[in-house]
DNA sequence: CGGTATCCTATAGGATACTG
DNA sequence: CAGTATCCTATAGGATACCG
């Protein structure tokens, strides 16, 4: 009914759940954005990011490892030098994002005036 | 430092966060997704849908509609008859989460591996 | 430096029942 | 039909302190 098609984001065991799923948490894009360039350190994402925890920031990074977007490469030696790269799964996922961000500049005082109207 | 521009995701104001801000619920992508074709009444979005409360989709649509995505019509009478449609705002967001879910369709068994495995 | 550990609060979201 | 109302729980996420 409704002309639901396979392949549909409605079936609850639909990728394009997972999608959602993948980026639907306060900073998981924003994290995925900051390792866009090349692989970085965790304080430096803590630096760059701003307002983030660094609890919050393992967890997050904990998640996209899991997902399999984002490799984690412990260095080792004394200080410790972790780093934090987009595997070549989290790479492809850059394009929709870039969309998503470039949507957002373009869009984003649209949405402001809305909220504020609303 | 780390070379941050203006326009970058990572400050605090910038509109990249307000994407994040927008679809970064478990429902609001797979509602607006929804609406793509056509309006469609709140017993049509419960059924297409699948999963989802009466209660959560009403708070899920206010919140689209206080973004500008979506506007709610009602159109009187006994029994109730309102409908959803997405704004022209709402369908300038459809190409990013067209990207989105094509991605999903793409890559979700490589993100299912990834979460098995780890 | 790169984490844990601990504690806390707000809120998202689910279940169920009721209403105009 | 299209919601509210109510209650409930899990968890996301923030603050702070400590550790190897």
């Amino acid at each position: 009914m409704y002309g639901v098609e396979p392949g549909d984001i409605f079936l609850a065991d639909c990728p394009a759940r997972l999608a959602v799923e993948v980026i639907a948490d306060k900073w998981a894009v924003v994290v995925l954005w900051g390792l866009n360039d090349h692989a970085r350190r965790h304080s430096e994402l803590i630096d760059l990011i701003g307002g983030i925890s660094k609890k919050v920031l393992t967890q997050t990074l904990r998640r996209l490892q899991t997902n399999g977007l984002v490799t984690r490469t412990d260095h080792g030696g004394v200080p410790p030098r972790v780093e934090y790269e987009l595997t070549a799964l989290g790479r492809t996922l850059m394009g929709p994002i870039r969309m998503l961000t470039e949507w957002a500049e373009q869009n984003g005082d649209a949405v402001l005036a809305a909220q504020e109207a609303g």
